[in-house]
RNA sequence: UGCCCCGUGGUGUAAUUGGCAACACGUCUGACUCUGGAUCAGAAAAGUUCAGGUUCGACCCCUGACGGGGCAGCCA
């Protein structure tokens, strides 16, 4: 099974190994694999990489893939979060069989192991403060000192850690240490804090516990509980694993692999949830799922769908070495998926009124419009057409520069799916702009009837002035002026001004009135949009631009 | 300065595990087109950070430089 699936698609360094594994029948044919986020923010594109990653291991050897929160910090998490990782998880489709996990649930199983390492001589309660801590740690050249503390006997230690359970001290008084190697190259291994005096409410434990056990105690044990074969992570754990196997080592219990991989860097963006968090309460955004947000719900909501994104994932691969990902991959994923089945529609962003002169006052035809060229199956439409039009202003050029092939004084365009038009006079107002077009038209040229051999240049979109529907339409671009804002000083110097354009007064195509919220289509030489799922509402149409088409018209 | 990891076209990844570098995005031509989209055909673009070594042969193994990243939270 997981042979035929992998066999042809070229693996990357995680499937290689697990290949391995699985031939040595070192987890007894078995791959799990889990997702273990911290519920202290939302999920962005670059947790998408980790669950396709990790979801996607699962799903081509046929194992078994877990949701689990990282909850041992009752001070940065809420349940907010949490229900919003749910969300983003289902739609990505990562298929954890509903069963939503927690770290918080092995809790008591955690304390039952640092009892266990106490009694080995392996942990020690420590009474330094965090400064001396800090500062008999060592640097990176000199080792550590060691704790004063160190050589309790067992007794002691036993009784003080449950005192610090049972709530006898404040926050900070004392910690409980594994006894290492201060001397160790490697910090971690300085004898790390395995539990910290909180006295904090934890979103699901309430006032259970007052100590809480930090990460690097933590995440080996809930992965050994799940019977977890392969802990995946990213690379800044890396000098974290011989601590992981420490622990487990020392409590003899079933000890999963971990593997660091590069996590997503993206241009344009940012991506720590730290600097996405201030962004969200500063108010540079509108929220974490503004759809410039590079969050799973800010792409959702701004029409990404989630074949796109696992696309995406696909393509740009996993190593170790880190690299910033140019955003044109995931934009060619979006137009990818979109393209096979968005309903196509015409939209006038910017109006630019057009009076056919010669066309019957109060007439109206019902002209045939393909509804996707991709999909004969999608069928045709009914779009009316009238003697007063909206046009793009920007299909329409007085001063053309070489090159353009759209309407300019005197030129004929054709409009779409009806007939060619000739401008005639432009109309401008007081100041000199363009503001209204009289334009002539050709009967013998109506789209499908092949009755005239007239070639045009160019073809453009347009929308009948008294069928339209008013809409606003919001155009957005990339949220950072600068490749790699992270690297910034003053990163937030660099958002970009031009980030959100709205447009409020665009004319649709009628039958758009019906579009429901979060529903796509590409609006023809546009781009991709989708109905806003937030602010849109009957009396008020709001779509928000996915992605532009690919403009190979230069200058 | 100590330890760990990484270095392949502009970008992201590959290279049958040692046989003179492939794919995708992007870019540029051209064809077609009632979306300057899509599609189709083609092109440019790295000689694999550098220097040694092993080998008939090195992107791959070894050594050393250079470059980049990570680590001194009671965050994860």
């Amino acid at each position: 099974m997981s042979e035929n699936t992998t066999a042809n698609k070229s693996k990357n360094f995680i499937y290689e190994i697990i290949d391995e594994d699985l031939k040595t029948n070192k987890w007894g044919g078995k791959v799990h694999t889990r997702f273990p986020p911290e519920p202290n923010g939302y999920l962005h594109i670059g947790h998408a990489k980790s669950i396709c990653l990790n979801y996607g291991i699962a799903r081509d050897y046929n194992g078994k893939f877990n949701l689990r929160f990282d909850d041992t910090n009752p001070e940065k998490e809420e349940t907010e979060y949490v229900e919003s990782i749910i969300e983003d998880v289902k739609w990505l489709g990562a298929d954890f069989r509903n069963e939503v996990l927690f770290a918080s649930d092995y809790f008591d199983q955690m304390y039952l192991w640092a009892v266990e390492l106490i009694k080995k001589g392996k942990a020690y309660v420590c009474d330094l403060t965090a400064d001396e801590i800090r500062a008999t740690r060592g640097t990176l050249t000199e080792p550590g000192k060691e704790s004063p503390y160190r050589n309790r006997s067992v007794e002691e230690n036993l009784s003080l850690f449950e005192r610090m359970k049972n709530g006898d001290f404040p926050d900070g008084a004392k910690t409980l240490r594994a006894k290492i190697d201060m001397a160790s190259p490697n910090f971690n291994m300085r004898d790390p804090i395995m539990y910290r005096i909180v006295h904090a409410e934890h979103h699901r434990t309430g006032n259970k516990w007052c100590i809480y056990p930090t990460y690097d105690w933590a995440h080996g044990n809930e992965d050994s509980i799940e019977g977890i074969t392969h802990s995946i992570c990213t690379l800044e754990f890396e000098n974290h694993r011989p601590l992981y196997d420490w622990f487990l080592d020392q409590l003899g219990v079933h000890h999963p692999q971990q593997i660091e991989f590069a996590r997503l860097n993206l241009n344009y963006t940012v991506m720590s949830k730290r600097k996405l968090l201030q962004l969200v309460q500063e108010k540079y955004v509108d929220g974490w799922d503004d759809p410039r947000m590079p969050t799973i719900s800010g792409f959702r909501r701004r029409g990404y769908t989630p074949e796109a994104i696992r696309n995406f994932a696909e393509i740009i691969g996993v190593a170790k070495r880190d690299a910033l990902t140019d955003i044109s991959l995931l934009e060619y994923a979006i137009r990818d998926d979109l393209n096979k089945y968005a309903q196509r529609a015409m939209a006038v962003l910017k109006p630019l009124k057009v009076v056919i002169t010669n066309y019957l006052e109060g007439q109206v035809e019902e002209l045939e419009a393909v509804n996707n060229p991709e999909n004969p199956e999608a069928g045709k439409r009914l779009v009316p057409f009238s003697r007063e039009l909206f046009i793009e202003q920007s299909d329409f050029v007085e001063n053309p520069p070489k090159g353009f092939h759209r309407l300019v004084p005197g030129g004929e365009v054709r409009l779409r799916y009806a007939y060619i038009i000739k401008c005639e006079e432009v109309i401008k107002n007081a100041n000199g702009e363009v503001v209204e077009l009289h334009c002539s038209y050709d009967p013998e040229t109506k789209s499908g009837t092949g009755t005239s051999n007239k070639k045009v240049k160019g073809t453009i979109h347009w929308v009948s002035a008294k069928h339209a529907i008013d809409a606003e339409v919001r155009l957005y671009d990339r949220l950072f002026t600068v490749e790699n804002p992270a690297f910034e000083e003053n990163w937030l110097q660099h958002i970009n001004p031009n980030s959100l354009e709205v447009i409020r007064n665009a004319k649709l195509e009628p039958f758009l009135k019906n579009a429901k919220k979060g529903e796509r289509f590409q609006f023809e030489r546009n781009g991709y949009f989708c109905v806003d799922t937030k602010d849109s509402t009957e009396h008020k149409f709001v779509f928000n631009r996915t992605v532009t088409l690919k403009d190979s018209w230069k200058k």
